[in-house]
This record gives structure tokens, C-alpha cells and sequence, in this order.
DNA sequence: CTGAAAGCGCTTACAG
DNA sequence: CTGAAAGCGCTTACAG
């Protein structure tokens, strides 16, 4: 329990050097300092001479400003809260990373918020980021976790998703759908296949239809029918962590169903090109190929949705769409800063920022 | 640019309550409603209805103490510091994921810093920690990154590392090397191996000697000798990111390499269980087995180090040594914590915290 | 048991 | 061009 009033330098003695020190030093007052230092507009107030003195003299004694006093004082805390509902998601984890990278690029820290710790923790942390003072909110939690995004939008305005949370004043960022399904498509087609299939997961979301859309423009493209798309739309296996130490989501996709999907897309349709619902069922339906003695990409190419960490380890290379992390941390960056930058801006409309997927080509197609 | 002095509700109109606004509604000074609401110790002074109120009042308003005001008048932070080298970075991310969840249980918010971003940001990380006055900082960026560990310990005595970061007086949380080899060699000797061997790269690391030291343990114990293990000492392939977007290090290890770990373990020294160094090893090595005709775990069974994300989904999926990131979260989150409690103990000496590894049992071994 | 007052480090009108 | 003063929201001795 320290009983000194000094709040920097964490348990230590060392003093840290105030505005008032520096002041003390150069002979002039408080204010000359701190507009010298940390003023916004107004260093153009003090005479050279004396600004000189007072910028000498804070670096040689490594003056930094309090962000406490700052804020409390009515500045910006410069952080951002991350809501995510477990940054040790390999799904996410980059997402992570890049938002972090972009908010240092615009001078903020990146304060974590993981919400799928235990029930009530979204709210908890939207609580808590609010009275930190945030300066926004990202908000990179799935839609099947739960949390009140409508709370979250009422007492954070400044906050963008990752994906639509179908509220009508949101600001957020997604993934063209449409396009991925073009694109994944599109290259089948150019490397010679003819026939597709689509091997689809929880048809009913609309991410799917968005797709099958794209695979089907990308035929019209070639001047192909729509019918040399075949969909196979199946369930979710069994939905459960990875390892017992893990939060992350993970879909197992029994054998019955991978079976049912060789049968029904490369056996019975011919199909010569699979574009499979995400890298996880691409990377069990490569095993389950290879086990029936189907070749990737020899008789079937697959084509994985994520482009995901796993991509480069499995056999053969899985070829997949890329989400482009890093443009959707940008632009989720950049959306909060605009929304700072043009103050509490009540009854925005919903703003739709669309990143456009890439194909990453490997082996397996 | 906000007029008002408000700072939280970011953006926001929305009035933020005050101790002294629930003072003025419960008729009694700011002093009173402090102590009941935020006081440590103290809130036997008030006599119980007034205090019944004061509760009632603060629970109807919403009220939510400004950490800023609070530490500014030198409270803790209760921020905690995390110095990482990429957050995005599978091998540990789930350690970030389980930091921030042992941080939340000690009531404390996590702060990212992103070292590996560009030159320098590992001390210019350091000097935001201490200014914002976290209550301590995990270290857990990777030796091979850059970064001045003697300063972090100089301007936060409350940190914990990851790994052995080499400094006379650092507290650090690590992963026992030898219980490593040692349960990985016992699993395969359990499961009928006779003649191990160890692809190990970057040999004279001491992580690399204590793995040797470990399966010789084990032979040991089953009373074999410890000429029954074979080492191959490779280099390190090319070290690259796995996407061009990411900052992951991965180590690509050539065909040539894996031929010769397959050459000298399996054909010429009729190895029949093998640890690798790492997960990434693991899997080149269980494809390249696989391309000459061996089969896993019939010919050769293979241990992994990491128990990564990957080892589910390469195949068959792999046997590997996890590393327990939950429990050195703990561990590292207990430390720190202790660290704060005891004040400012200078001089501390070097304290290491040894995690043991299990194994986690799936098809190659 | 309760209140008035000082002060954490800073910023920002307001006077000179 | 510069300084004295008020105040951000809270805590903590110190008086009553």
C-alpha cells in the first residue's frame, strides 16, 4: 500500500518529473511550460528563447506528461478498447495484432476487453472502457457470443464492428462475401476446372447465399451456365474447443458428412473443384480424400475460405481466400478516428465498409 | 475537439455522475459518499442508513468512479502492461488470451504493446507503460526480438517474463526443458519404442541440451541405455514470415534437411520414435515421411513441441508436448501480483518459476 | 460520525 | 509575451 501520492513509476521511488520541476528549473511558470510541452496551437505564445530552454531542459530530464492529469483534465486518453471474445483465437489473433498496429500508428494503446471469459463480461467491459474513457471501441466479437451491442453503441458511440451487427446506426467493417465466392471460383476456373461444388456449412446464414452468388457470377463470367455449380449444403458438426486449455471455436466436421460430401459433389456430380465453406473443412476433407484415393489436386482442387496459419501445414498446401486482416484493421481504424475526429455525431447513419478478399494460391488448387 | 472538460462518456453528450452529485442528493458531503463508495478500509465510519443510502443513490445513478481521478491521486491503475512481440502470432497468442483472463480475475485490464511493429517500440512501449502508471508488465517477447530488457526492469521493477530474459535480478516464468524431453521419450518408450531419436535445431541452445538431457532421463528410468537415442543436430532453414501480411516467424525447414533427419533416424540408425524440435518440424517431417513411403505411426512415431494449433489438423494429427500457457499465465499473473502487494523491493533477487509440460496424446504417437 | 480543505499533474480561460 | 488561478474527480489527513 503506498503511501506516497506518486502514481507513475510503479513501485519505485524515483520521482517523476512534472511540469512544475521543469518550470521551477527555467524560471518561468507552469503554464509557459506546459504550453511549450503539451500545448496544442499554442507554443507560438512563448518567445523562442525561453521555448529553447524549456525544450532543453525536458529532454535532459526525460520530462514525460502524465496521461492521468491529461485526461482528467479533458484530453483524450488515446486508447482504444478491443472487445474480443478471445484474442487467442488464431481466427482472430491477427486481427488483434493489426488493430493494435494501426492504433499505434495513430498515436493510441490498445486496451483488451475479452468477453468470452465468463457470462456478463461484454457489458462489463464496455462499462469499464467507458469509464477509462476510451476514445473508441472495437468491437471484433462473433455474432454467435453473446454480448448487447446496442448498449455498446449507446454508451460508446465511437465504436466500429467486424461484421454487421444488424443495428441501424452502426458503423462497421465486413468481408465481401460475393466477392470471395467470385474469387475462389474464378480461379478454379482459370486453372481448368469445370465443374464446382460448394461445400457449404449453416446454408441459412446469409455469408452463404452472398457466396454461391459469387461462384455463380464468376461462371456467367466464362460464359459457363449456373449449373456447373453444385451446392452441397450440409450441418455443423459438433461445435467444441480446440483443447481443453482453449476458448477457441473449432468445427469438427464428422466423417459422415465429409463422405457425404465426396460422394455428392465429386462422385455423383463429377465436380473437379471444390470451394469448401472454410479452412477447417478443407483441411478434413484433404485427409478424407486422400484416405478414399482421391488426389488434390490431381482429381478434385480445393480452395479453403480464411486463408488461415494452418494453410501452409497441411497436405497438400491448402490454396485459400485471404480476409485481408489487415486492410479490414485499417479501415476499422480509420472509421474510429473520423468518428473522433467529427465529435459526438448523435444519429449517424449505418456506414457498410466492404474489403474486398484475395485468393492465396498454394498446392491444393 | 471536445469544449467540454468531460472526459468520459467518449463522445457522448451524456453527463457523467460524480461523488458530488450523489453527495448533494443524499445531503451530505463528497467525503462521506467517497469512503462508502470507493473507501478501502473506511466505510465503518458512517453510520449504516446513511451509508444504505449513499449505496442506493450511487446504484440508481450508475455511478462508476473515474479510475483517471482515482489514480491521479495515487490509486493503482489497475492496468496491467503486455509487451509482445506480435499479438497475432499463434505461438502466443493464446498466452496473451490467458494473461488478460488471469489479469481480469485480479480485476485489472490488459494494455497491448506491440514491440516487433518497428525499431525501438519495445522501450518506446516501456515508457507509455510507466507513464500511464501500470500496476506491472508481462514480458513474453521472444529472445530473437530486439528490445532493452535491463531498462523495462529499471523503469518497472514489477515485471514477469516469459523465458530466462538472462538479468540478475528478473523474475520470469519458464517452461522445464528437461521435464520436456523427458515426458515426450516416456510416452514413446510406454508405447513400445525402443531406439529414439531427436531432430533438434539450433543445438546449442540450452533449451535444446535439457530436451537431451530429459530423454535420456527417460531411457534411464526404463532402464535402457542412453545410447539408445540418437541426436541429429540440424540448422534452422530460412526464417520467414508465413504470409506477407504477418509478422510470424516460421521456421521452413528445407527438403534436404528433413531427408537428413530422415536418413540418419530412420533408414541408418532404425530410429522408431521421434521428438521433434517443434510442432512446425513435426508436420514438414510427418509429409515428407509420408512422400517416401513411411508410415506414421507405423514405421516411426512422431512427438511435436508446442501442442500448436496446427497439430489437430495435419496428418495424422500430431502427439505433441504442450506447454501449458494457462498455467504460466498464472503463474506469471500470481507474480506480478505478489510483486505489487510486497511494494517496492528493490533488489529482488532472481526468482524463476518452472512450468512442466504434459503431453497430449493424438495419432503419430 | 461527518465536513471543509488541500492536492494529484495538468490545461485553459483570464489578466496583466 | 507571461503568470496567477480555477478546476477535472477523487482521496486523505485534519478538524469538529
Amino acid at each position: 500500500m503506498p503511501k506516497t501520492a506518486t502514481p507513475a513509476a510503479p513501485g519505485h521511488r524515483r520521482k517523476t518529473v512534472r511540469l512544475i520541476d521543469i518550470a521551477k528549473q527555467a524560471g518561468v511558470s507552469v503554464s509557459v511550460v506546459g504550453s511549450v510541452l503539451n500545448g496544442g496551437r499554442g507554443n507560438s505564445r512563448v518567445a523562442p528563447a525561453t521555448a529553447d530552454r524549456i525544450t532543453t531542459l525536458a529532454r535532459q530530464l526525460n520530462y514525460r506528461p502524465s496521461p492521468t492529469a491529461q485526461q482528467l483534465r479533458g484530453k483524450r486518453s488515446n486508447v482504444f478498447g478491443l472487445l474480443v471474445a478471445s484474442a487467442g483465437d488464431p481466427l482472430t489473433s491477427y486481427l488483434v495484432e493489426h488493430l493494435d498496429e494501426e492504433a499505434v500508428k495513430h498515436g493510441c494503446q490498445t486496451l483488451i476487453g475479452n468477453t468470452a471469459v465468463a457470462p456478463g463480461r461484454f457489458e462489463a467491459c464496455v462499462e469499464e472502457f467507458v469509464s477509462r474513457g476510451v476514445d473508441g471501441i472495437f468491437c471484433i466479437v462473433h455474432s454467435i457470443f453473446p454480448g448487447d451491442r446496442k448498449l455498446l453503441l449507446e454508451r460508446c458511440p465511437n465504436t466500429v464492428f467486424y461484421c454487421d451487427p444488424g443495428l441501424p446506426n452502426a458503423t462497421f467493417v465486413e468481408v465481401d462475401q460475393v466477392a470471395a465466392g467470385q474469387k475462389a471460383a474464378a480461379h478454379l476456373l482459370q486453372t481448368g476446372r469445370e465443374r464446382l461444388g460448394f461445400a457449404i456449412l449453416d446454408p441459412a446464414q446469409p455469408a452463404g447465399k452472398d457466396r454461391v452468388i459469387g461462384i455463380k457470377a464468376a461462371l456467367t463470367e466464362r460464359g459457363l451456365p449456373a449449373s456447373q455449380l453444385d451446392v452441397f449444403k450440409g450441418k455443423r458438426g459438433s461445435a467444441g474447443p480446440l483443447r481443453p486449455d482453449a476458448r477457441t471455436i473449432i468445427w469438427d466436421t464428422p466423417d459422415e458428412v465429409l463422405d457425404q460430401i465426396i460422394d455428392q459433389l465429386v462422385l455423383q456430380n463429377r465436380c473437379d473443384g471444390i470451394v469448401a465453406n472454410d479452412d477447417f473443412l478443407a483441411s478434413a476433407l484433404l485427409k478424407r480424400l486422400r484416405k478414399r484415393g482421391l488426389a488434390v489436386p490431381g482429381d478434385v482442387a480445393v480452395v479453403g475460405y480464411l486463408n488461415h496459419y494452418l494453410c501452409e501445414h497441411v497436405d497438400p498446401p491448402l490454396t485459400s481466400v485471404d480476409l485481408r486482416h489487415h486492410a479490414v484493421a485499417k479501415a476499422m481504424t480509420q472509421a474510429v478516428q473520423e468518428m473522433i475526429d467529427e465529435g459526438p455525431a448523435l444519429n449517424r447513419e449505418r456506414q457498410a465498409i466492404s474489403i474486398k478478399p484475395l485468393v492465396v494460391v498454394r498446392d491444393s488448387a
